[in-house]
DNA sequence: CTAGTTATTGCAAGAACTTGCAATAAGGAT
DNA sequence: ATCCTTATTGCAAGTTCTTGCAATAACTAG
């Protein structure tokens, strides 16, 4: 089975339908193999689908994310970044020179679960940026 | 001394400047007790200084979130919030219907240790916004 | 108190993002 | 194959946020 095709039957399987803009915007978030702004997604999907809009890649992100294909990241200035699903892993970003660290999730744990004791609440996100001075910087 | 005159040493001390723009935005964010969105703080501190600019306010924010008078919040959909510094705190926000609780600082510190050691990173971040699933949605 | 330095603001224009609604097209049913 | 339903898109307009630059005003020093 194509990459493609396992895709849409993975929205089709919740009543979503799989359209050439949805596998643009995958296209371009697998091929980059980090993180993009929209506007990057945006550039680089309408490459490969001219008549692509700009909302559309939007609220694709957002879809995309919410149904587990792609996942969103917190950036430092408080702008969503997206990436294709995977592993999991979070990010430590440098204050100063925006260096970028995967952190694996083990490390985090412990503290989802004294969260979802102390705090009541579940499934608690699987993605964290943190920020701090990296070792070249200090 | 005045709350207000308490913030302009620290800025002078800094080699900044107290001004009337810098107050305003200041007193909405002390008066609403809460974080407040950049807009809502522009509505809110337009009231008391009239003259108020939309570019001020997003560049006055991220100011004082530098230089500690104000704290930036993550929130769910990528953009920014602002709270006036204060107890050291962070939020967990529940994904259905956006309820909010806090979490003290202290369950964080193990992790902040352990990424310290690990990654070599330094001064990690003091404020994290998590997601998960209230009590009442679940 | 006055003048000088320069941090800070406002303006104007532009970029990024959002929203409502009518038109389109994906996938299921006949 | 063709039709139907409705999820999805594009359009157009609006809102939020950003940037460069000239004008202003806060503080310092004399």
């Amino acid at each position: 089975m194509t990459c493609a095709s396992e895709y849409a039957s993975q929205l089709r399987a919740r009543g979503f339908r799989m359209t050439s803009q949805r596998l643009a915007i995958l296209h371009a978030l697998r091929h980059a193999g980090t993180h993009l702004s929209p506007r990057e997604v945006y550039r680089q999907a309408k490459q490969e689908l001219p008549t692509l809009t700009e909302p559309t890649v939007y609220r694709t992100l957002e879809f995309l994310a919410e149904n587990g294909l792609a996942r969103p990241l917190q950036t430092g200035n408080g702008h969503l970044m997206y990436e294709i699903a995977g592993s999991d892993h979070h990010h430590i970003v440098c204050r100063i020179c925006s260096n970028e660290l995967e952190v694996e999730h083990a490390l985090l744990e412990d503290l989802y679960r004294k969260l979802e004791s102390t705090s009541g609440y579940l499934r608690i996100d699987s993605h964290m940026t943190f920020f701090g001075v990296c070792p070249h910087c200090q």
